[in-house]
DNA sequence: TTGAAAGCGCTAACAC
DNA sequence: GTGTTAGCGCTTTCAA
């Protein structure tokens, strides 16, 4: 069996209570009633039981995250620097994969939910049917929204200024000379695929660029190269390609290599996250940057900040981009 | 406040027990009682509290795991297939990042052990720094290693038959013409770093290779990079360069690429895992691959196995690689 | 078949 | 400063 706290208490010749004070140090005792039960407690080699604990302070310490696949390294990014924010705050995080489908979603965030977690982090994998889950599971727990969010309103986002992001990515482009662009991106299932196109044709309008229909499809390496084989197909290259997100690009630039196009002589290539890969891939591609770190404290500041069924403001935090400029785009001539 | 079973047992007018006899529907209840239960739950929106639950079972539902980073893809495959294994025995998966720190490691299996998970399962960052927190928690709840293990003995383990791995990677670029074959590695922190590094050395004796001394860093493309601009620098390019993982060649790739050296033209280069990226490089990376759902699948079947301290052989599982042969290899001449 | 009650391990009143 | 005890929410004896 294993040993309790009052396994230890009975080895100090002291009550439980005392134990209990000695080991968490919170409440005073004496140094002797201190001493005599700490050492009880390593001979014994007492573990706490969070369980109990758990039951006891109605709080667990962890926090749940859903996000839609860790196959795709932007989230593994986020979830590395949410994962060390919240050890700072003395949490820990249960990550589940809702591997993009709203029913998977659902039935984690129940899950986490009746495992008590202190607070929910999620990235909802569809704007429309993670809805239901995601506001029902907010009004349970404090929760907040990173990266992609659901359309209703009313909950607490953290994420990309996807306008400016796009605006930076297409002015790059248009400062190095090009004048028509083509976007690769995803169907719009969730709130990045829209936001992102949508911050394109407002920042191709704005920039009098020529554009054409946006290639629409998934935000994975496999697309990419089938997005490029159709670019490749038609009738005229464009002078540049901005990608809904750093996997695009790199399947692009595959299919490109493939078709014989030279990058970004012939074409300009621009991704978005700045995943690890973006730098190795041929040409080293140039793409704006998420700041992931900045993301992460904030996400985690506004979850320690709801308080449940307290009225407060919906905080909406989008946080600025940064390009990064490599290979896959010409300079600007100066 | 929350509803609990005893709300949900006093709307609906019976004890609670009969209330949790109903809904976990493993005991009678007459259909009038299981009925008005299960209606009273529904209107009052209970949920179970699993810590409760856990409390008293002595059982959380619940599986640990921790590897060294989840930066490394092949780790993130491996984890999505647990966590769908687990799914099907209704088991969730509480994951952790050691981020590489053996101190770090130890800090999270504490955690988890505290909070009761039901079996560990573990990817060791350090094979002798990993050893003691191991070893010890190992004898506090259902252990299997995962892909890396600890040098010290007795703890079930599930990977990659590295020998086999290294075998089939040596001796297909023999069979494409190679003579002399180099082998850019990780410092042997790790027992893969060991393994792959010996099983290398065994099969290119067998085949009478000529080799050079092993150069050895991290499972990065950075240091895939940095040793491919050594090689560069060297007296004379190998045949072929057997990398001890995908993301070490894909680094590897970029340098003979940036040096001008044409692949496999002048050199053959092979990695180990097949992760997603190993067919977007350029060219698409011919790679030994870990069958990493039969992993899964094994890893789980040995976890629900162990019955603590009951006496049973170690199992030791090394499951059969596979090669996938893509482009940067020339092919055998027929 | 049903209900009362014990108890999982812990902490915080509360009383001394 | 210390001990006794209630109670977190649940399931499962044990009696009826």
């Amino acid at each position: 069996m294993r040993v309790t706290i009052h396994d230890v208490a009975r080895a100090a010749g002291v009550s439980v209570a005392s134990a209990s004070r000695a080991l968490s140090g919170r409440r005073k005792v004496t140094p002797d009633v201190a001493e005599r039960v700490n050492r009880a407690a390593t001979d014994l080699g007492y573990q706490p039981n969070a369980v109990a604990k758990a039951l006891r302070d109605q709080t667990t310490g962890t926090i749940g995250m859903v996000v839609p696949g860790i196959g795709n390294p932007f989230f593994t990014t986020m979830v590395e620097a949410l994962e060390r924010r919240l050890q700072e705050n003395g949490r820990d995080l249960l990550l589940c994969s809702s591997q993009y489908d709203p029913l998977i979603e659902a039935r984690r965030l129940e899950t986490l939910l009746s495992r008590r977690v202190d607070g929910l982090i999620i990235s909802p994998c569809d704007i429309e049917a993670s809805a239901p889950a995601v506001l029902s599971a907010a009004g349970r727990a404090p929760l907040v929204q990173v990266d992609r969010y659901i359309e209703a309103g009313g909950t607490d986002w953290v994420g990309l200024d996807d306008d400016a992001a796009l605006a930076q990515a297409v002015e790059h482009v248009a400062a190095g000379g090009a004048r028509t662009v083509a976007f690769i991106g995803s169907r719009l299932m969730n709130s990045s695929a829209r936001l992102r196109l949508s911050g394109f044709q407002l920042a191709v309008d704005r920039a009098g660029l020529e554009t054409v229909a946006p290639l629409l499809g998934e935000f994975t390496h496999e697309w990419g190269m089938q997005a490029g084989r159709l670019l490749l197909g038609g009738d005229r290259m464009p002078d540049a390609v901005v990608c809904g997100n750093d996997e695009i690009a790199i399947g692009l630039l595959r299919a490109l290599r493939l078709g014989g196009v030279r990058v970004p002589q012939e074409v300009a290539v621009v991704g978005i996250d700045d995943v690890g890969h973006a730098a190795m891939c041929d040409p080293p591609l140039t793409t704006v940057a998420q700041p992931v770190d900045e993301m992460a404290t904030e996400a985690v500041r506004v979850l320690e900040q709801v308080r449940l069924g307290e009225r407060r403001p919906v905080q909406r935090i989008a946080i600025a981009p940064r390009l990064v400029v490599r290979e896959t785009s010409r300079r600007t001539e100066e």
